[in-house]
This record gives C-alpha cells, sequence and structure tokens, in this order.
DNA sequence: ATAAGCGTACCGACCGGTTGGTATGGTTGT
DNA sequence: ACAACCATACCAACCGGTCGGTACGCTTAT
C-alpha cells in the first residue's frame, strides 16, 4: 500500500493487510506476515502482544485509509446530497480493478473468521465497516428530505445496506472469479438509489 | 440439522457446516469437527480423502438443502412471478431468526478464505451460491417481460445481486452482532424488487 | 568531551501444543 | 471370506508466542 513504509509496524500492517485479504485471517500465519513485511518474529512481537493485536490495528489503519481517499475524492464536491450518494457507490465501482486481494474489504474477510471468538476483533471490524458507513448519512438524510422520504427508513440503515452490497459483491466476485459479479451488483445498487432519488414519494414501497 | 443423521458420514457433513459456519474454515480443525460429530479421525478419513474434500461436500450438501427448502415453500406457487421472487426475498427474511451460525451461508463463509489458495474449494462455492441463485432466474425473466425490462440487464445478473445482499447481510450481521441488521438490507432489496417491478419502463434507469 | 545509564527497536533460536494426515488393527454386515 | 466401516495410536510439520541477547540513539552527570 505505502510504497517506502518506513517502520516495521507499518510494513507489517500493510503485509498483514495483503496477505489477510487473499488467505483469511487464521490462515495467515505470523510467519508469512513477517517474511512478505521483510521484518522478523522478534519485530512483530515487539510492536504487537498478539496475532490478534495486530489484526485489529490493521482494522483500524485499513478504516482509515478508505475514509481519506473518501474524503478527497471529488464526488464530496458535488451540491446535490443524492448525487454525492450516487458518486460514493460510482467511486467504489471503479475500485473494482485489479486483483481481487487489492480490492476487497480487510475488515468484511476477517470479521466472517473472528466474529464468534474474538469479540475485540469484531468490534474493531464493526467499527471499521459502520464507522465508515456512517460517511454517508447525512448525504443520504440530507437526499432522503429533498425527496419526501424523512422517516420511511433510517439513513443509517440505508448507509450499512450499502456497505452490504459492497461486501457481497466481494463475496460473489471471489466465488466466481470474476470482479465483473461484483461490478453487476454495484450497478444494480446505483439503479435502486435512482429509483429512490428520483422517484415520487407515494410510488416508493413502504 | 438433521436430528438423527445416520451414518457417520452424514454427521461429518453436519457439524463441519455448523463449526465452519462459527469459526471459518482454516480455524475449524479436522479434530474439532470429529468431536461435533461424535466420531473419530480414522472415521473422517474413511470417508473423506482431505479436510477440502469434506468442505467440498459440504458445499455441495448445504446448496442441496436450500434448494429443497426453496422449491416445497408456499410461495413457489403463486401465479405471478414476480411476486414469486418476491417471495423469495421475504422466506430468506423469514429464515433470519437464531444463531448466526445457523442461518449464515456456509459457502459465502469458506469462499472468502479458500478462493485464492483452494481451486477446488472455490469452484464448489461458486456452484453451490450461483446454483442456488440460478433457481430464480426463470422467474426474474418472466418478470422482466412482463414489466417491458427485458434487456435492460441480465435476470441472472439481478439473481446474483439477490445472492450477493443476502452474503452482504450476513457479514453485518457479524460484524454487529445484530442479526436485524441483515433484515434492514433484505428491506432494502425487497423495495429495490418492488420498485422495478412496478414502475414504468421509462422510470427505470438504465 | 565523554562515558555511564537507559529505553526502544529488533533479532532468531526455541518451546509446548496443535495441525492435517497415516498406519494398523478390530468389528460388523453380507 | 471379505469388504465396508470405524477406533486407536502415532507422526512430521507447523502454529502462536517466549526469551536471552544485540544495536543504537538520547539523556545526564562529570
Amino acid at each position: 500500500m505505502a510504497p517506502h513504509a518506513a517502520t516495521a509496524r507499518d510494513k507489517l500492517l500493510d503485509a498483514a493487510i495483503h496477505v489477510v485479504r487473499s488467505q483469511g485471517y487464521a490462515a495467515s500465519s505470523v510467519d508469512e506476515i513477517c517474511r512478505e513485511a521483510g521484518v522478523t518474529k522478534g519485530a512483530f512481537f515487539h510492536h504487537f502482544p498478539s496475532k490478534e493485536a495486530l489484526a485489529i490495528a490493521a482494522a483500524g489503519r485499513f478504516a482509515a485509509a478508505a475514509d481519506t481517499l473518501c474524503a478527497a475524492a471529488p464526488y464530496r464536491a458535488l451540491p446535490d446530497p443524492a448525487a454525492r450518494v450516487l458518486g460514493y457507490v460510482a467511486l467504489r465501482r471503479d475500485w473494482l480493478r485489479g486483483e481481487l486481494a487489492e480490492i476487497t474489504c480487510f475488515a468484511g474477510t476477517v470479521v466472517q473468521e473472528a466474529y464468534a471468538t474474538s469479540p475485540a476483533l469484531r468490534a474493531a471490524c464493526e467499527a471499521a465497516i459502520c464507522g465508515h458507513a456512517a460517511t454517508l448519512d447525512a448525504d443520504i438524510e440530507a437526499a432522503m428530505q429533498a425527496r419526501g422520504l424523512a422517516g420511511r427508513f433510517s439513513p443509517a440503515g440505508l448507509s450499512r445496506h450499502i456497505q452490504a452490497v459492497i461486501q457481497g459483491a466481494f463475496i460473489l466476485a471471489k466465488a466466481t472469479g470474476e470482479v465483473a459479479m461484483a461490478e453487476e451488483s454495484l450497478d444494480h445498487l446505483r439503479r435502486y438509489l435512482e429509483l429512490l432519488f428520483t422517484t415520487k414519494k407515494r410510488d416508493v414501497p413502504e
């Protein structure tokens, strides 16, 4: 991710994100993450008390990187809140290029394995996903107001749904080996949002 | 799953589905699956040449069970194809009760870890997910014809999108620990389908 | 100037336990 | 008799984590 991650700690975080995204959490050994980072095991346990602690820190780093990229994206400057929401989805669709291990979600991958066995790691993944989702709350709420949809459903709920579709798209892409499957799903998501934000209120089902 | 799975093979498959759904594939040891099944390791390797082979067979069993349940569901008898599609989503929403390990998707969980390391297992998960998705293809195609939406997007693509939303809903539920988060997403999916199948063609975005 | 003192960063051999898988022998149904 | 079925004992490889030790830079006292 970072081209010249200076410290061993950063190199370990980046390596963990990459290795875990391609193999899952449990299958990624500490030794392999160290090898990928070009760092020894001693350095690993100097910076992190456990493998779990590394994953928690990596989830935070991953979410922060995503938040930063989105906050700096051009669509953020659009005047219409609905257009900003659609701009977000378009950006996520644009990101669907390259290897699966480079485009999928670290937190979504990890939480599938850890939700029942590691409460702290589960909470870190929840914070990463829901925290990132929440960056859309205000725009969605404004767009719903503008369309007379206020109260029809919760803005935060739609934010989370957007993340759910993205997560599901990744699973479909992994299952088929085709990134195009993920694009397809994001196109349906875009169509849903367009229908929501361009249809007259009486036509939107409860 | 089955109360009195007769053979050791069936008990192993059921145990694998349960254990893997709660811990993921890599973290589920053969010993633990055997313990859960009440069977020894000798029986395991008598019926399956490897852990991977068990997972492949379990994916098939899981998909077959889902297909069977859906084929027998009441909504299948509805006259309107669009109503059958919505009936499917309603059924999947009804299934969202109980422990996460009992309601989430085995194939979706496994493929996240195995897509890059085990081609055969990845293919089995693809067959499970996409095969199950395909049971909706005909109804979706008919509903699109009836609404003049033919050619707007692919019926199989919408079938896969439905599965993607369901998979993403599971991830959200695991991350938050709240099954209600999954319900929320399925409600949005239902609303999307209602908009698609009740809106005049000219109002549906490309 | 300099050396003692100390904290952070890092190394790599090592440990007990667990892993997927094997070898072998007994039991049961036909 | 014979094969399908299953239990016990076992193995080499690997796992996460520990530990004694080194390298080096920053204070601070002399």
